[in-house]
DNA sequence: TCGATTCATGCACGTTTATGCACGATTGGG
DNA sequence: CCCAATCGTGCATAAACGTGCATGAATCGA
């Protein structure tokens, strides 16, 4: 009988159902290869003992990404990062060539990415991408370069020119400050000049920017506020300031408020009863 | 009788299966070609000491292209390549232009350089840039392109031609297999490849490896054992082994045992003909 | 041509492995 | 606090395993 799966396969399996589910039942995969759920339980047993998972009540869940200690920006906020990412990606549809620019919200934005979305996404930012790894139905591209470490990504002359020749569907821009006067800004010059050339060579481009950061203007432009922008700004931003948005075109939009608890590793394991 | 079948024949047409279902099972290969189980058996060992295939419980499965990714792979046995790491990094010295390949020990080795080091880092690799990010006193460069994501780097077309310009005064090559007739040996074509142009341009190349990958072969050659080849290994890599690398020439360097009573960290010892 | 040697193969034996079942302990929601 | 689902462990069993040995065919040297 073919339809007898090896032990490694088993496993295999699993792990493929770890990466695109997020999370595996133990009694799931007990009616799904034909075996008895202790079996289940001792291949889990066994993967976890190896790394490969986390044993959690039920079933496993993937082993947790590392946190990679980045940005202590990252860290900052992250429930108003989570909610404008879960607004933005709904922007991001199947089949599109996407710029994901640097930035902690973008960061937040490429986590939040639907793991079977089939999509091109290009980045400049190691972090970006590594966390875009784990997204089984994502083209990646990496621009290269010398890296810049207070951006956290590949600004320079040889970033600009693979910049150049790129035309994605969507710009997703991070900002370092957004005011109506002084459009979209940057703190450094070159990713200023970076977020220009991509942003100018794409068909639309989106921004999700915290509240923090409206109103005010960093030292070097990027782009003004025009039609051809999208924003995406939090439920708490200051009427006065979208109206002004608004009042140039740019479309607006409100990521939803609330949604105080972020479950664990945006996976969470539910006993259903 | 024509219907028999020569050894070698019967290997081939087993590794024929392989690549075809994915998977042999010893009880119908035994079956279908009027041999023992034992028989089978015989083979299949053989051929997974050779590196064509791995032997599992009933059967057999194509060398590992499953590795999973590099996080995934970074988790497993993480003290041994902390060990490799700490006896790799004394060849980073002050001022150099090094290559760090894609790889989980070379992860381990990014993770491991000190804090203060100044030189010159380029990778390929994502993740492995993400964590040098943490270290003030590097010059980052990324290699971009298309991301293999089972490599976990850059190692297509575009990726090869940025490597073609660098002349690094160190290569730290990842390695999937090495073996003292076949080499170093990657699982992938291109990733094999990019390897190759690499570090024929560097003026010396390390690779740490694990003692699990120690004679066997991947499908695809790196380089040779030679002179200009520094090894890292574990304190419990078979003597022959290690004899057999050095008769080629090869410099190999023990990392200090793991557990217990090491006087410092990891101090290497020197292994010469 | 003949004996020695090598080698692939099959068989017998004891060992290891994967799996399922039974039982008592643990967990977590209500 | 209770109850049901889930868990880990010990045990039993059948399949798969490795090894040692015998057989027969092919190869080699003289």
């Amino acid at each position: 009988m073919s339809t007898e799966l090896l032990l490694r396969e088993r496993k295999s399996l699993i792990r493929e159902r770890l990466r695109t589910d997020g999370r595996v039942l133990a009694a799931d995969l007990a009616r799904e290869f034909k075996v008895s759920e202790d079996t289940i339980r001792r291949d889990l047993r066994e993967m976890a003992a190896a790394g490969l998972c986390e044993r959690v009540y039920g079933g496993a869940l993937p082993i947790a990404p590392d946190a990679g200690s980045l940005s202590e920006r990252a860290a900052l906020a992250p429930e108003r990062k989570a909610a404008l990412a879960r607004a933005s990606v709904g922007f991001i549809e199947r089949g599109m060539t996407v710029f994901l620019d640097a930035g902690s919200t973008n960061l937040a934005i490429a986590r939040a990415i639907a793991p079977d979305l089939s999509a091109t996404i290009v980045t400049n930012t190691p972090l970006i991408a590594a966390a875009l790894m784990e997204k089984p139905g994502l083209d990646l591209i990496l621009i290269g370069g010398t890296l810049d470490r207070t951006v956290g990504a590949s600004v320079g002359a040889r970033a600009q020119r693979d910049a150049a020749l790129l035309r994605p569907d969507l710009c997703v821009l991070g900002t370092c400050g957004a005011d109506a006067d002084a459009g979209l800004t940057a703190f450094h010059f070159e990713d200023a000049e970076f977020k220009r050339l991509i942003a100018s060579g794409s068909r639309s481009v989106l921004a999700a920017i915290t509240t923090d950061k409206l109103g005010t203007a960093a030292p070097h432009a990027v782009i003004g506020i025009d039609p051809a922008l999208r924003l995406v700004l939090e439920a708490d931003a200051p009427k006065a300031q979208i109206a002004a948005f608004a009042a140039q075109g740019a479309a607006v939009v409100l990521a939803g408020e609330g949604a105080g608890r972020t479950p664990r590793h945006g996976n969470p394991i539910e006993i259903t009863t």
